[in-house]
RNA sequence: CGGGGUGUAGCGCAGUGGCUAGCGCGCUACGUUCGGGACGUAGAGGCCGGUGGUUCGAAUCCACUCACCCCGACCA
């Protein structure tokens, strides 16, 4: 490709709307331009990256046994409400009418359809297993966009199911499908994690994630300095610090003038926060009934509402507001379960890691001491609904925990039997019975890990593309192209290079200065940059320079392009 | 949806009631330059996000509205 025939041209300045680097150098480069929130065109550079990615994703999963196909994006609302994940993904669906009325969707994840398929295909586990994967666009209309390509609400995504006969086969499967993820992501020159990760509402054994740690990520990873132990904070667990039992005290009010906050009644009792029990107030939705919940745990530890909202299998979750904490008869800030009813209450087992904690007395400006579980009050639920936090132990090792932000960019799902039950996808075994089909899902998003990758990948002066997904291999600078013959030179150089196979983005603009290549040229980010000049040209050389490297080295003419192929192969 | 912010040229911005709306970069033409964002001369490019008001007069004041960005609840 020649400069001067690109689409896109680079921004001198960075566009105000972008933040994070990736975004920032992506805009800056030409890669992508923003069409709506979350709605982005991918000019050619970007299409040639990620079109690499989709390639090196094709070849694994096709060593994976997986065969591509192509479901439509546009989908009949029904099918949606036949599995009833039309409530579970709400305002998230994209929807619209046919022009005879019939209400259709743009489609988020492509479960439903798939199942159809492989119900009308499948009949006997001698059809089994199956892997079947797709890249295309979904549509989710997020509630916040952010970050340029890192969270949209038009994406391409590769996501493949498996169907297997039974759970062991499906775990076979499913290490294939990390195996092959590991292998993509490493390609891809991504460092990710694999973490374990919640497995939400749908049922499901296991689940984990990829993902890419950068400070920039929405996710919280959870790390063990002592193991291998990697968790989604969401799904991990932590071991807090054990509190003494003290003899037993008697229940006794205290007043706590405006005291609301666990630090501040810790402080103004002279008790560790450790000694207290936090109450936090939610609602929680089983379709349209909202439904109070009291959750308490002990003062020194967080609410994970995600562990929460799977212990009450409730199809949303979130805090309540003021008014409905009154209606529940309750007084935020001196709140308790002792002697609270008619609100369903559940409580973390750390409650029981302790005694004589100092809680709420349900009065205003009063809490009480010396509260003790169960003598004093039950609950209806006592579940792990902890949030692991940094510093805490590990529960494998004993190993100290740490935190890291990290982007998700592959997600793999033991889904079970829950799609094949709900919509009739069953075979045969071989002695004859009709049992539903074990199913898998794995997701990589296409747009977000060439984001992620440059994320990960990229310095002050701009992008550091990893050798296999840049658009270009090769930048080819042609200095001072007003002399002829250092024109001609470089036309040659440019044919050789495309003849050899290799991906060249030649800067032939004769009207640039030197500065201003150079400075594209760091910005785009390509692994190799050769440059031809007069001064090259008279020595016959050309200069060779790898976008890391601080120093350039000279090569005769007629061995750039072996040279340009051993930097290549390098990873 | 809650909180914060921004809409003026392709990009970055200035312009708080006064008449033909400005600066830098970029763009076009010509000339001089040419190894890390050159210079000169001459140009092109604006429903000042939208609607409605106030006013002799609105980019500027008021109301409504739309869009986009950032922080929180969701996900690849």
């Amino acid at each position: 490709m020649k400069f001067t025939r690109m689409l896109s041209r680079t921004l001198r300045f960075d566009p105000s709307e972008a933040e994070t680097a990736s975004h920032r150098l992506m805009l800056r480069a030409g890669l992508i331009q923003q069409v709506a929130a979350g709605v982005y065109s991918y000019l050619p550079l970007a299409w040639r990256s990620l079109k690499k990615i989709e390639n090196i994703i094709r070849e694994e999963m096709d060593a994976a046994g997986g065969q591509e196909l192509m479901l439509p994006a546009l989908q009949p609302l029904e099918l949606w409400e036949q599995t009833g994940r039309r409530a579970a993904f709400g305002d998230n669906l994209f929807s619209l009418q046919d022009r005879s009325g019939r209400a259709m969707v743009m489609a988020p994840t492509h479960e439903e359809v798939i199942t159809n398929v492989v119900k009308s295909n499948v009949q006997s586990y001698r059809d089994l297993p199956l892997l079947l994967y797709q890249i295309q666009t979904k549509f989710r209309d997020e509630p916040r966009p952010r970050a340029g390509l890192i969270r949209v609400r038009e994406f391409d995504m590769k996501d493949a199911y498996s169907f297997n006969a039974d759970d062991s086969s499906l775990d076979d499967t499913y290490q294939d499908m990390a195996q092959a993820y590991r292998n993509v992501f490493r390609r891809c020159g991504l460092p990710v994690l694999m973490a374990e990760a919640d497995s939400g509402a749908i049922g499901g054994k296991d689940s984990h994630e990829f993902l890419l740690p950068t400070d920039t990520g929405e996710d919280t990873v959870i790390t063990c300095s002592g193991c291998a132990y990697v968790a989604n904070a969401e799904k991990a667990e932590g071991i807090y610090p054990e509190v003494e039992l003290e003899a037993e005290e008697e229940l006794k009010e205290v007043a706590t003038p405006g005291i609301k906050t666990i630090a501040g009644l810790a402080e103004a009792l002279g008790v560790p926060e450790s000694k207290t029990l936090k109450a936090v107030f939610y609602m929680a939705a089983q379709g349209n009934e909202w439904e109070p919940v009291f959750v308490t745990i002990r003062g020194d530890l967080e609410v994970n509402e995600v562990k929460l909202k799977n212990a009450l299998h409730c199809d949303d979750l979130r805090f309540a507001e003021d008014q409905e904490v009154r209606a529940a008869g309750l007084v935020a800030g001196s709140a308790s379960a002792v002697g609270i009813s008619g609100i369903r209450k559940v409580a973390d087992p750390s409650i029981e890691n302790g005694n004589n904690f100092v809680v709420g007395a349900n009065k205003p400006d009063t809490h009480m001491t010396g509260a003790n579980y169960p003598r004093d009050f039950q609950v209806d639920m006592l579940t792990d609904i902890a949030l692991a936090q940094p510093g805490q132990l590990c529960a494998q090792c004993g190993g100290t925990l740490e935190a890291t932000r990290g982007v998700e960019v592959g997600h793999i799902f033991k889904l079970g039997t829950f799609f094949s039950e709900t919509l009739g996808a069953n075979y045969l075994d071989a002695e004859g019975q009709n049992l539903p089909i074990t199913m898998g899902c794995y997701g990589i998003g296409v747009g977000r890990l060439l984001a992620a990758a440059i994320e990960q990948n990229h310095d002050e002066r701009g992008i550091v593309f990893p050798h296999p997904i840049a658009p270009y291999q090769a930048h080819l600078v042609g200095l001072n192209l007003s002399n002829e013959e250092v024109a001609a030179a470089g036309e040659e150089l440019y044919q050789q290079l495309n003849a050899a196979g290799i991906e060249t983005l030649y800067d032939d603009r004769a009207d640039q200065a030197a500065g201003v290549k150079f400075n594209d040229a760091d910005l785009m980010g390509l692994p190799v940059r050769l440059v031809i000049s007069p001064r090259n040209l008279n020595n016959g050389v050309v200069e060779l320079r790898g976008r890391q490297e601080d120093e350039a080295e000279t090569v005769p003419l007629a061995d750039v392009v072996d040279a340009v192929r051993s930097r290549l192969d390098v990873e």
